[in-house]
DNA sequence: TGGGAGCTAGTAGCCATAGA
DNA sequence: TCTATGGCTACTAGCTCCCA
């Protein structure tokens, strides 16, 4: 004896129905609640859904639903709706969910009411497979109204509170492409009709009525689509393509940043269904979106097409890594304590089997690369985002809106001068405090930085020292900070040249051949790039009505090359140099020429350089540098002299005026001199001046008995003297 | 005329680098 | 340690162009 038993029979039964919803008996309550809740957002966006968990109603303000076509609509044995097999970024893509309602209400004695067109009817699932609509009472609201409730069953709201949460941002608005089916799949819609070719052409994306009209001609007047053979279905296909163009996965619509999520990565991208007995393989676009936020314990949710997916994704943490998978991919992240959810916006979701759990394999790659830029993102802004949709606070947002209490707690309320590291202290507290992270001096560095060349200097800052500047004749060095600058007072008539150098250990070879003497040249260094303090001096010295050149010199390499522009050139922290500045090298020419030691850069060392360089410079200094430390001594101050002669306009000779000036205080100087030291010898002052002092004897020993004394007690009274000064005062007192 | 595509410029945060 | 700048990555805003 054979049994045969038609396939729509399992949904009306608790124990074979797992088969046709794809979840396991428990969780077929929670499906309902969903499959309701999804069929009412693909209606309307205004929907709303109630219940105590042995109820549940959802509501939808669209145009409701034909009484006439209830009993229909929750018939367990009616085929898929043929406009369901169309391919569309949806939630109700595969059409069951009405199915496994009603089969659940059957499997459970449960009840199902639909409100609609002003009457309450209640659904009655017949043994045959069908259902029946019966009125039961009067609905005075709108649109359609459906209450259901499973026996004894407890009702989980999760999965139906999630599709309304994560309804937000856009909807694909096209229609369906004909770039989404591959040739199997586009017969087998066409056998799932009894439309016309044309009423099929028309449904495409890209495919007017009057194009529609031109597609279908060829295949006869009123032809139905279901009477095409492979072949022909294979010839429209492409035709319909011929007449559109793919849709781009940014047309398929998105949830959209979210209220409550720290952060969020968008990634799109398609992927191939390829056909096996015909010619045209199906292009699928799709988008991954990614959502994260602070959790006690990780977890990552699955959404397709903007509804809670089924077989969800799994989370696991170890080791202070997060695993994620589902079918067809595994991802680790240096993560914990996060929430993920992804949502997959896509006409077409493949799935593994029969069970309907999405196959992930195609589009893998492309989730893996928005989970992971998310959870950066997410690591990057953790704790420091609001979750209200406000703009996210940065670092440099906190460290701007407290500048002024830092700069007044430094200043000692504005008495004091303060530097630029005592400024990151008093912002420091007020980073660490709202964003909960360690701000770097470095990171601040840059937006006092950005905000001083936005707003000019901020007043009494002041930068420490680095570098330092050797004034020739005198033998004077000074540190070059922007406090000493500031007070710098250029010495008249002592240098009309100034020579920059990279490194401050050339000062010394060239204070021992009296270079800075020979050439009335100032030496200037700022250890590396010039500091504000250098750009400062120079642009002081510039001022000044005395002639002046300056020189660089720098390290045949790609940083010293930038070191020489940005010296000259304008920068965040300074404008451009009013002084021309004459570049001397090492420029990578000479350096082949004079046969130096030619060193390979650090590859690690990214850097660019300078823009004034020849395309074949820059090409050399790629794979090469020169130190100037590969010269010799005798090497360095000859190469140096031989470029200072390039440009060389002599050494410092005042105009007239000074000249006359300074020779005849030179002569008044001479002749005071002379004169004094005549009058002196005149008068016996030698021997009047040892009298002076033997007839002051007796009062030096009195005052020495309480010389020590008299000393401590002087410099109590005033702490800022050197003990040499109560002596001198002692004195004069003798004298 | 509106919306999408594509491009550029700018912002932000962090890291790397120079020099002694 | 100090000063300084550039590179990289991710993201956003604004502009122009093109097409339906």
């Amino acid at each position: 004896m054979n049994f045969t038993r038609e396939d729509w029979t399992l949904f009306r039964n608790m124990d074979t129905l797992p088969q046709k919803s794809g979840v396991a008996k428990h969780g077929i309550p929670k499906l309902v609640a969903k499959e309701l809740t999804d069929n009412a957002l693909d209606i309307s966006d205004k929907v709303e859904i109630e219940g105590n968990y042995r109820n549940f109603t959802v509501w939808n303000d669209g145009d409701g639903i034909d009484p006439e076509k209830l009993g229909e609509l929750f018939s367990i044995n009616r085929p898929m709706v043929s406009s369901k097999l169309l391919r569309l970024p949806t939630r109700g893509a595969l059409g069951n969910g009405l199915r496994v309602v009603a089969g659940a209400v059957i499997a459970t004695g449960g009840k199902l009411y639909v409100s609609t067109h002003g009457h309450k009817y209640e659904i009655l699932p017949q043994d045959n497979g069908t259902s029946d609509a019966i009125v039961v009472d009067e609905y005075d609201r709108t649109g359609t109204k459906i209450e259901v409730s499973l026996g004894d069953e407890y009702i989980d709201f999760k999965w139906a509170e999630d599709a309304v949460k994560f309804n937000k941002g856009t909807k694909y608005k096209g229609k369906t492409s004909a770039y989404w089916y591959n040739s199997e799949t586009f017969f087998e819609l066409l056998q799932a009709t009894d439309s016309t070719v044309r009423e099929v052409v028309e449904q495409f994306d890209g495919c007017s009525s009057t194009k529609a009209g031109k597609i279908a001609r060829e295949y006869g007047r009123n032809r139905k689509s279901n009477e095409l053979s492979f072949d022909e279905s294979e010839q429209l296909l492409n035709s319909i393509r011929q007449e559109s163009r793919p849709v781009k996965a940014a047309r398929l619509g998105e949830i959209g940043e979210l209220e409550g999520y720290s952060s969020y990565n968008k990634q799109s991208g398609t992927f191939a269904l390829e056909s096996t007995k015909g010619n045209y393989n199906a292009k699928i676009p799709f988008t991954v979106e990614v959502f994260t936020k602070e959790a006690d314990k990780s977890s990552c949710q699955a959404l397709i097409n903007k509804s809670p997916s089924i077989k969800g994704i799994h989370a696991s943490e170890s080791n202070k890594k997060l695993n994620i998978w589902g079918s067809g991919f595994d991802i680790y992240l240096k993560c914990t304590g996060v929430e993920i959810v992804i949502n997959i916006n896509t006409p077409y979701m493949p799935i593994t089997n029969d069970g309907k759990e999405p196959n992930y394999r195609l589009m893998a790659e492309v989730i893996e690369i928005a989970t992971t830029k998310a959870v950066n993102s997410y690591k990057r802004n953790s704790g420091s985002k609001p979750t209200d949709g406000s703009k996210r606070l940065t670092q440099k947002d906190v460290m701007l809106n407290n500048l002024n209490e830092a700069v007044k707690k430094a200043s000692g309320d504005g008495t004091y001068r303060f530097s630029q590291r005592q400024l990151f202290y008093g912002v420091r507290p007020y980073v660490m405090e709202q964003l909960g992270i360690e701000p770097t001096y470095e990171n601040f560095n840059k937006v006092i930085t950005d905000y001083e060349a936005e707003h000019g200097d901020i007043e009494g800052i002041y930068r420490d020292s680095r570098g330092s500047l050797y004034t020739p004749h005198s033998g004077t060095t000074i540190p070059i900070g922007t406090l000493s600058v500031e007070n710098y007072q250029r010495p008249e008539w002592t240098f009309n040249k100034v020579l920059y150098i990279e490194k401050e250990g050339f000062f010394e070879i060239l204070k021992d051949v009296k270079f800075p003497e020979r050439y009335d040249c100032a030496l200037l260094t700022g250890k590396g790039y010039a500091s504000r303090a250098v750009k400062d001096l120079i642009d002081y010295l510039g001022e000044s009505q005395e002639e002046l050149t300056v020189f660089c010199i720098h390290d045949c390499d790609k940083a010293g090359t930038v070191i020489y522009e940005t010296l000259q050139q304008k920068t965040k922290s300074r404008g451009e140099r009013k002084v021309n500045i004459i570049d001397l090298g090492l420029n990578p020419k000479e350096a082949i020429e004079m046969g130096l030691d030619v060193e390979k850069p650090d590859k690690k060392k990214k850097m660019k350089a300078a823009d004034y360089l020849t395309p074949e410079e820059k090409a050399w200094l790629e794979t090469n540098r020169v130190e100037l430390n590969a010269m010799t001594t005798p090497q360095f101050i000859d190469w140096l002299e031989r470029k200072m002669h390039e440009y060389d306009n002599g050494k410092v000779v005042p105009v007239d005026e000074v000249l006359k000036d300074e020779l005849l205080n030179k002569v008044r100087y001479f002749t005071k001199s002379k004169v004094r030291e005549r009058i002196l010898q005149e008068n016996n002052y030698e021997k009047q001046y040892q009298q002076e002092v033997i007839s002051l004897q007796s009062k030096i020993e009195e005052k020495e008995l309480r010389l020590k004394e008299m000393v401590i007690e002087s410099l109590a009274a005033s702490p800022e003297q050197i003990w040499k000064q109560p002596i001198e005062s002692i004195a004069k007192e003798i004298v």
